[in-house]
RNA sequence: GUGAGCGUAGCUCAGUUGGUUAGAGCACCAGGUUGUGGCCCUGGGGGUCGUGGGUUCAAAUCCCAUCGCUCACCCCA
């Protein structure tokens, strides 16, 4: 038997009714705050995420399905949507068209890690990216969007974290302060540490094991060294969260694996998900644009895992969604009128009417069985004594009552049915 | 990449110190008055016990290998 690629799953009939319920909620939401949709191609040229998330990630170093196609170009299915937005934001010069630029997106995302409790190979995600203003009440609308949907969706058991890595000037003062009070300790770090001293220092602070951690707690912390503007910036975002009654902790060790991240970084948390807490994560990243060949532009966003959102939601029951019903499920008493019952379905579709029908020729009582399987609101029996005097039943399926209606006067039938619902 | 746990019917699982034709519940199909659902009752179909090898008179059960799944580490959504 062939199967899915580990790490992939299929999103079956049963339980795809929730997805379409969070897309609604996105769709709604994105409108409300007056982000427009974007959808990018599956793939890209490998280049775009090596210089936009950064050599040294774990993305770029070891995550990312990477291939060559036919012509020897390497391309990569794409890791994260951030890249492939301000790519196609340059490549269009979308900026040239308005300032400002509100876009969002909900996509499959493809990383190659061992998979476990909310984490996939392949995996959704939707996120919002705004190119082209610094302002921190962007940073906040993001952090007020995202936390926005993660509670209409019933979620409860949610952690808001945010920093600011200030900007790429102060960062780099701090990271020379901070290698100068790590220098002589550094022997004293675990191996994976050592080689974040080199490659992301700043990574360090991630640390979960507890000697480094006990290393790094003295350290200067980089919120302490911010320039002006990065922390004027900050006091404002955590005004306006505060004003917008968003909970909210200040977590300094808020180092995110992306490069590209300036000033506001910020993360929700869900206790509710197992190992891996991360539902959303984001920020501001004011050099990326640059980076890839734009006009210095500054911007901001975030992206949240949707498998993990459901995982949440699934383990809160944070949400019901209501069975499937159809309106109408047509019964043929005879077998003879096979045809008849799919001319009536045709004629009920076409006046936006549910119904279905049973096409293996089984029984009345197993065509019951199955309507009431389909939740259907009303049945309709055609045939028998009925039908040779011109009429059939109709049955309403919650209180079993039945009515003839004139098999010739459908008009009459569908304004029963239309007018009748059941609640 | 590392570690741990688990693979028996479509699903959830039972299966004794190795011993007849491998079971249950749910789901599916048929029937329970000639043309009517839910509840209930009766019957039925469905399994290479993940796969391959070994031990044995005898393996779902013991041993080895292999594949797969799950969870965790790393990191991230």
């Amino acid at each position: 038997m062939i199967k899915a690629i580990t790490g992939t799953k299929d999103i079956l009939p049963s339980d795809i009714a929730k997805w379409h319920y969070l897309e609604k909620l996105l769709r709604e939401t994105f409108h409300l705050y007056n982000y427009k949709e974007i959808r990018t191609p599956i793939f890209e040229e490998t280049a775009l995420f090596a210089r936009g998330i950064g050599e040294e990630t774990d993305i770029v170093g070891k995550e990312m399905y990477t291939f060559k196609d036919r012509s020897e170009t390497s391309l990569t299915l794409k890791p994260e949507m951030t890249a492939p937005v301000v790519r196609s934001y340059i490549e269009h010069s979308l900026g040239a068209q308005q300032p400002l630029t509100k876009l969002y997106y909900i996509s499959s995302m493809f990383r190659q890690e061992r998979p476990q409790a909310g984490r996939l190979r392949q995996f959704n995600q939707f996120g919002a990216e705004a190119i082209g203003s610094k302002s921190p009440l962007l940073d906040a609308e993001m952090i007020q969007l995202a936390y926005g949907i993660l509670k209409s969706l019933g979620l409860k058991n949610l952690t808001v974290k945010i920093n600011s890595l200030g900007t790429p000037e102060t960062r780099e003062t701090y990271k020379k302060l901070l290698k100068k009070f790590l220098e002589d300790k550094k022997n004293k770090l675990s191996e994976d540490s050592r080689r974040r001293f080199d490659t992301n220092i700043l990574r360090i602070f991630d640390s979960k094991i507890e000697s480094d951690q006990n290393i790094i707690k003295d350290a200067p912390k980089l919120i302490e060294h911010l320039d002006e503007e990065s922390k004027s910036d900050f006091e404002i975002v955590k005004n306006q969260l505060s004003k917008t009654g968003i909970p909210f902790q200040v977590d300094p060790t808020l180092v995110r694996g992306l490069d590209y991240y300036t000033k506001l970084t910020f993360e929700i948390d869900s206790g509710s998900v197992g190992a891996q807490t991360a539902l959303c994560g984001g920020g501001r990243y004011d050099l990326l644009i640059e980076t890839l060949g734009g006009k210095p532009t500054p911007a901001t966003g975030f992206a949240a895992g949707v498998e993990r959102i459901l995982l949440a939601c699934e383990n809160e029951k944070s949400f019901i969604i209501p069975e499937q019903s159809i309106d109408v499920y047509l019964i043929r008493v005879d077998s003879a009128l096979e045809t008849v019952v799919a001319d009536f379905s045709s004629d009920l579709r076409s006046q936006n009417i549910s119904c279905d029908y049973d096409y293996l020729n089984r029984s009345v009582k197993a065509q019951m069985r199955e309507a009431n399987k389909m939740n259907a609101k009303y049945v309709l029996f055609i045939g028998g004594d009925e039908y040779k005097n011109g009429m059939m039943n109709l049955k309403n399926m919650s209180n079993g009552s039945e009515e003839k209606i004139p098999y010739s006067n459908i008009n009459q039938l569908i304004e029963r049915i239309k007018t009748n619902p059941i609640s």
